[in-house]
DNA sequence: TTATCTGCAAAAGGTTTGCAACTGA
DNA sequence: TCAGTTGCAAACCTTTTGCAGATAA
């Protein structure tokens, strides 16, 4: 998982323990490619023994959507999260995966009403990566 | 409201009919400048003396959201929706007041990995509208 | 040592569905 | 005329909460 400690020191930072369960959800988490509903992520969890209730789920989220780690996504009327490290990015969906890639490109520039003050942004692609295209199906697998 | 004809002929594209009930909440929904949670604008219709069952405004948001003419946005796990008119732009997102304002300024360009199929893209930008930046509390209310 | 976290079960909320009556095209 | 729409109530699901026991710092 990228910068363990410095994932520590951000939750430290407004008093969120990284324990244990934590520890284990935030890597499977990470390691996973995919944007995943809170249900997902518990079943992922227990698909790899990592024995923890939905609740902790839900409360890691939470914790990790406020440090700006996790972004949520909303497809379809369904809550997604995507894990976020540490750096500022913008977002490829593929609509049939749930594939998440980061483009670290330039931030678009704007030109807002000067009385606006911005505070941060969200630039997302969505569309079908490679494998979804070529699949007959169109995705949905994997 | 924008283009009625327009809207009605988007609607009825997809088989979706413009009923008198969806006539009028398509009206308050039009004029109001802020994103509305569904249980908002069905408040708003029935302060406006326009009777009209909460399911109602539900399907209508879902008509809408399928034909482009709403966009949903997911602020603080609160579920809003945004009346977009026909044509394509970029939000401007009060987070105080829930204001929208739309830029038609033209879209970024990304790169993308040659073989991701780019179907649309999604640009909002989120701060505090100048009303809210000066009001003492920051905003919350209008 | 103590503020924070965990799991469970229950409660709460938001959203959808089934159905009979109605209505726009 | 009839496919699509409406309102109501019930069903559904997702998310949150309360609490007693555990645990990171």
């Amino acid at each position: 998982m990228q910068n363990e400690s410095q994932i520590k020191v951000l939750l430290n930072e407004q008093k969120f323990r990284l324990t244990n369960e934590r520890h284990l959800l935030l890597k499977l988490f990470s390691e996973s490619s995919r944007m995943l509903t809170p249900a997902q992520l518990h079943e992922l969890a227990l698909e790899h023994q990592v024995k923890i209730g939905l609740t902790t789920v839900y409360r890691l989220l939470e914790v990790l959507t406020k440090t700006e780690l996790a972004t949520p996504f909303l497809i379809e009327g369904v809550i997604y999260y995507t894990f976020c490290g540490c750096n500022h990015h913008h977002h490829l969906v593929c609509l049939s995966c749930h594939q998440v890639l980061e483009t670290h490109q330039s931030c678009p520039t704007v030109e807002v009403p000067e009385d606006f003050r911005v505070e941060h942004h969200r630039l997302d692609l969505y569309g079908k990566c490679s494998a979804c295209q070529h699949s007959i199906e169109g995705g949905e697998s994997h």
